[in-house]
DNA sequence: GGTAGGATGGGCT
DNA sequence: GCCCATCCTACCC
């Protein structure tokens, strides 16, 4: 990684701890660290409790939900589709279900070992979906529950000190069945590592 | 440009 | 046994 941005601010435990909804866009932008390896968080999703029937967490505490049930700023991991395993981040305070599903990142440092492990030569298809940026970056369920907000550890979420505005679109979010309708979705206005435009 | 189907295994009823 | 917060390939315009 570079030097810079071991210096960039780690997002303190608070910024997790509020309504998912506002985790979410609040987290585009912002830079996800692991390794020698760093992507800016260009698109996302909120999940929420025992009322969003497309959360995990809708279904109660279970031992692969309990993270969720947990304090903000950790790390949720799970392994979905018999292939793949996806990154969320919990929002809420402690004992209040809430995550944040990380569905594509924009590469910032350790691009070429990024694009070498996903098999690409196309920056665009490096960690443009869910599955495909725990790839990139090494992202396993081994790291399901870690603090992601001490400076220091492997996996940190960082604030760029030159972050500007940015245009952001809501939309239905993807690959679900129940609450198709409502619009959880956000990502960066015609940024070309979106999963899915429009 | 587009999409239909298959890979593949853990979680939960 | 069924469902899945996915991705890639083959195939078709």
């Amino acid at each position: 990684m570079e030097e810079k941005i071991r210096n960039w601010e780690v997002l303190p435990r608070e910024f997790y701890a509020r309504p998912s909804v506002e985790v979410a866009r609040d987290l585009l932008g912002k830079v996800i660290v692991h390794g020698s390896t760093a992507g800016r968080i260009v698109e996302v999703e909120a999940y929420l409790g025992l009322k969003d029937g497309a959360a995990h967490a809708s279904r109660g505490l279970t031992p692969r939900t309990k993270v969720i049930f947990g304090p903000p700023g950790h790390a949720y991991v799970y392994f979905i589709y018999g292939m793949y395993e996806c990154l969320d981040l919990v929002a809420e305070p402690e004992g209040s279900p809430g995550c944040v599903l990380i569905r594509a990142l924009e590469p910032v440092a350790g691009i070429k070992l990024m694009m070498r492990r996903r098999g690409v030569i196309r920056i665009e298809e490096t960690a443009s979906g869910p599955g495909k940026l725990t790839v990139a970056m090494a992202i396993t369920r081994k790291q399901n529950g870690a603090d992601v907000t001490i400076a220091g550890r492997p996996l940190t979420v960082r604030r760029m000190p030159d972050e500007e505005p940015l245009r952001v679109i809501s939309g239905p979010r993807v690959g679900i069945r129940k609450a198709v309708d409502w619009p959880l979705r956000f990502y960066l206005a015609g940024n070309p590592h979106v999963s899915r435009p429009r």
